[in-house]
DNA sequence: CTTATAGGCAACCAAATGGTTGCATGTCAA
DNA sequence: TTGACATGCAACCATTTGGTTGCCTATAAG
């Protein structure tokens, strides 16, 4: 029954809130950024930014480096490939597939 | 600033929940199932199913119709592809680019 | 030394989420 | 027609979640 690994679960959680993923997109526009630029133009305060990077570090989606008195965040973006390597890419073969098996229902309903 | 798609949300938050995930699975392992076959064995009751079916239709993950008394459900595999192709692929270029910068910012931690 | 800046920690709160129970409805079968 | 089976609907509940405010610590700059 293969249970589902613990760490893909994570990902997708942190993946699931709109704020996280534009985290990463900030991240991804521009890596190593510290705490206060991050916070920078998002409708929330710093600990909501905190938070939400925590969740992104347990997720593995994120590190971050202490340097001086700031914290700097650099993207990993090893998580989000498993995701689409091992989740994702799974379901490539019903592309077609599944649509032929949704319109042969939708035939055979009037019988 | 390109708003993400309200589209992408929505299957992001659909995808977040295990049991969702388990029901995708199963109706990729046969599609078509009933409510009451993809209740069987899931630790949850009816109305519980009913509401994740729901979410899943919601995200266009998963379609349905009913042939006489009982309800058949699709998987709609369209989605996750959307995801894969618009927005994990978009993270495919920093590879190994990210972790380069980690480690270079980790190197000039101790200066 | 003093002060401003960057961040950490914890309590608290409203709303969303995942789940339940109870009951109503529609359809097939005897 | 009378059950039995498959599903729908709604109220309710506990926990999680996303966010806040308030305060405390540490480092850099004057």
């Amino acid at each position: 029954m293969s249970t589902e690994d613990e760490t893909v679960d994570g990902v997708f959680r942190a993946l699931a809130d709109r704020s996280r993923r534009a985290l990463l997109d900030a991240l991804f526009a521009r890596n190593g950024q510290t705490l206060s630029e991050l916070c920078a133009g998002r409708g929330m305060t710093r600990q909501a930014v905190t938070k939400h990077l925590g969740i992104l570090e347990s997720a593995n989606l994120v590190a971050s480096v202490k340097r001086g008195r700031e914290k700097l965040h650099y993207l990993n973006p090893a998580p989000i490939h498993e995701i689409g390597d091992r989740w994702i890419s799974k379901y490539e073969r019903t592309r077609l597939d599944a649509l032929f098996d949704l319109k042969k229902a939708l035939e055979s309903d009037n019988e």
